[in-house]
DNA sequence: GAGAGATTGTTTGGATACGAACAAAAAGTA
DNA sequence: TACTTTTTGTTCGTATCCAAACAATCTCTC
């Protein structure tokens, strides 16, 4: 472990390597530590929850939206998993391979396709969902109880703002 | 537009869709919300402070990182921009070949690659991290000034207990 | 209804991203 | 000193991931 520096260290060497310029140091803590923890949770759940079922996590991502809706056009899939079109058509081959999404062309728009769940889909989801929740119970339970709405709004409004900066 | 579902529409086909289940929705806010709100942010950087320097956003985190400490041992690098040690070679050496970074053995232990920065590379850091704080600073406007340090704090917290519950 | 323009999903090319297997080097053990 | 074990970065195989180019389809305008 010789080579490694804790967040602590790693702080004050930031802070001494940027010393004198007009930094807002507080803005730059939210924004690393939110990719900090996103990137943490996500090799976590990966490894934890997700691996035994072959799944990456955009994968279960899409598999979870297609959920939700049960019969959802991809465009909306693919803006709601957080993905481009592009990576979307790739893991819903994955997905399908696997035997957990279906794919068929729309009647009323030739353009569109209708992603849905297959028996199987539906069925690991069922499992799947809760499993994910107590795992997400676990990790919210280090933020105090009163004060997991208010964080769940401010990283709403985050992601509002990012995204309308993209027009 | 027809396709698509507002993040309110989404939130109570969920709850409905999950009705009668014992389901921690609270704690699926906040983990739900911590990838929204990262995802969005990402993408927003790369495009609009990355893309017109032909850097992805891991390439980035690892400048920074590089950046941060002059001189630094890949397995070190590693850890702290969250990646694997397989994915750091492969960004080491798309960075090498933009001019950026630079690889060499230790002389006290053979196995150790010490990265470096070139003068490229700093000077490149050196207008990117203004540019960059300058986002990060409009991103937390959004959040309530009193209650950033305190959202930095949870972000935190919730990072250790994932890595620690990797061991 | 014919052609221009817009929308949608796929393909392409290149860069991540990981685990597992690997070779080289160091550290521990006898 | 020999040997085992551990540590480290790379390679390999496979799966994302995106922008840009593309073909198919729909819409709009006249």
């Amino acid at each position: 472990m010789t080579g490694s520096h804790t967040p602590t260290e790693t702080e004050s060497q930031v802070a001494s390597r940027l010393a004198g310029q007009p930094i807002d140091f507080n803005s730059m803590a939210v924004v690393s530590n939110l990719f900090r923890a996103a990137n943490a949770v996500r090799n976590h759940l990966e490894r934890t929850v997700l691996a035994q079922h072959n799944l990456s996590w955009t994968a279960f991502v899409v598999l979870w939206v297609a959920w939700v809706w049960q019969e959802s056009e991809t465009r909306s899939v693919a803006e709601e998993s957080g993905i481009s079109k592009a990576t979307l058509t790739g893991v819903l081959k994955t997905l399908e391979k696997l035997g957990f999404t279906t794919r068929r062309r729309s009647e009323k728009d030739g353009r569109l396709v209708i992603v849905g769940l297959t028996a199987e889909g539906n069925a690991l989801m069922q499992r799947l969902i809760p499993e994910f929740n107590r795992h997400e119970s676990e990790l919210a339970a280090v933020i105090p109880t009163g004060q997991r709405d208010e964080m769940a709004d401010h990283l709403r409004a985050v992601t509002t703002y990012a995204l309308a900066s993209d027009q």
